[in-house]
DNA sequence: TTGAAAGCGCTAACAC
DNA sequence: GTGTTAGCGCTTTCAA
């Protein structure tokens, strides 16, 4: 059997309570004397707080729940650091569960296990949730923030990027330097970022006096395959001289498919990405991107987890263009 | 306040105890109109279970906690997903925890997290403890295992690749295709996985009746820079026609300082990476690895984490070569 | 088929 | 400084 206060009061020779108050460092509750005598004792029976039992009197979790979805997109990686970092700030756990990317029941599976234990915080990363789950949510009581994740009302309280921005600085960077045929890759239309930022960039497109035509956007899922799909769509002489792909990867396949073409980057074809993860780093020629700040959305989701009198307002990170070798 | 039982019990006419058996379908112990109105009830009021009484009576969790680094090699994820698909087999939530990469302070944090809260088992990805922490874990009597680390005894219930045989099929790989002259790049020979590959590497060096100049073998810790480095160092004219990447990621980086160098890949220079990560195929030319069972980690580890009866076996995945464009 | 009661391990008044 | 006591929300005998 595993050692609990008891054990600990009973071969010290004091009470339970006193065992609590040194190993809750209780400053001024107890003489050094004592404290020594419980600490060397509860060490040497390898005692463990027990966390259940903890959480069930002071009705209080030090920890902070993350939702992550198992997704190929790799940006998350960054908003988990700045979401570490801050934690530890702050003197936090935290604890991270996968959900499927579109899974309902692995949504709903990750937010009751987070939900039951009563964590003081749940951050959700890159998932949009099912409105059975976002009610499960919301009726908890828990606060919660979404990062990287803008839905369409402003009444849910998320971090993200302006989607907007991103499609319409990225259309007006390609436009600057020469280029009206642009074309737009591996965006999921039928959520609401894919959705702004296809308008951001027809935005920026009009305001320059040009059209888009028909199949220069193309939908996806922001994977590395639809961004190969997509280029082979546009074949081997594409009637764009640039490319915005969904995602860093989406962008590599286009940037593969386009080199399979023959085609030279970004001689021929100018290629650019949204993220700005290492992989832009990494694939040559190195891909201009833009780049977001998952980090900061890391650090300012978990800042404001735990100030609760913003909990309502959402806030946008700010975005940079990186030139690399692509354009 | 969030509703009780007591809350459900109260407005249903019941005692806690029906509402109890009914939530966790104790069949046979209640009638089915009861428990139809107790569902109501609970639902109407957004109960949830309070996990951390449940697990405080029941002296038990269906939790499993993953100590995961926060590593720049990728391959942690294929080890999650299979963790993941196995757990969800057994009806059990994952909890996953960063730690940093050689940081004795976060993994003590993290462990503490884990064994606190008295899960199932645990998982190390991964991750190489520092000694007082292998105790910690040790005397939790929490069921342990890691994944992707072999200690050096085998008294450390592990699942990894034979790394000796990874460093010894990927040098013998190359000499078969006529290479005498191969380098061994990014390892990190403080640590047993390193040491071993490095072994196997030299094995089947000598068994060809070769020898390994120094300066072949140029240490690292398995990132990007460290194969750009390594490449740097070998230089415009290295002496060797194959070098061999601890990692997916070191190996695109000796890939890109080479052709930085002008160097032709693999006609001039053959390269060959250790993992098997998507980035192996994303890259082009796409790189030779030698592939390890990463989703199959996680599957085992989980069950063996489960059958207490194989707790102290270790063992190996088996590892496979994939030949792409780099050799 | 249901209820009463005990108790899991811990903390926080309150008393001394 | 330290001990006593009550009770957090839940499950599980035991009794009815």
């Amino acid at each position: 059997m595993v050692a609990t206060i008891k054990d600990v009061a009973e071969k010290a020779g004091v009470s339970a309570a006193t065992v609590s108050r040194v190993l809750a460092h209780k400053e001024g509750f107890y003489s050094e004397v004592t404290a020594r005598r419980v600490r060397k004792i509860a060490a040497s029976l390898s005692y463990e707080k027990n966390t259940s039992a903890v959480e069930l009197v002071t009705q209080k979790s030090q920890v902070i729940g993350v939702i992550i979805s198992s997704t190929k997109t790799n940006f998350s990686e960054k908003i988990i650091d700045g979401i570490q970092d801050e934690a530890i700030r702050h003197n936090l756990s935290v604890i991270m569960l996968y959900a499927g990317q579109n899974d309902p029941v692995l949504q709903k599976r990750a937010l009751q296990t987070l939900i039951e234990r009563a964590v003081k915080g749940i951050l959700v990363v890159a998932i949009q949730f099912s409105d059975d789950n976002l009610a499960l949510l919301q009726g908890s009581q828990i606060p919660y923030r979404f990062l990287s994740t803008a839905y369409n009302s402003d009444k849910l309280p998320s971090i993200a990027s302006d989607d907007y921005q991103i499609g319409y600085q990225a259309a007006r960077y390609l436009i600057k330097r020469g280029h009206r045929r642009i074309g737009l890759v591996a965006m999921d239309t039928s959520g609401y970022i894919g959705q702004q930022r296809v308008s951001g960039y027809r935005a920026a497109m009009t305001e320059a006096g040009l059209s888009v035509k028909d199949g220069w956007v193309k939908v996806g899922m922001y994977t590395y395959e639809d961004g190969v799909s997509a280029m082979a769509a546009f074949g081997q002489h594409p009637d764009v001289t640039a490319i915005i792909g969904a995602s860093d990867l989406a962008a590599v396949g286009v940037l593969n498919q386009a080199v399979q073409f023959n085609l030279k980057v970004p001689d021929q074809l100018a290629i650019m990405s949204i993220d700005g993860t290492y992989l832009a780093e990494i694939v040559r020629p190195q891909l201009t991107t833009v780049t977001q700040g998952f980090y900061d959305m890391g650090i300012l989701g978990t800042r404001m987890l735990l100030d609760q009198t913003k909990q309502t307002t959402s806030q946008f990170t700010p975005i940079k263009i990186e030139t690399r070798q692509s354009t």
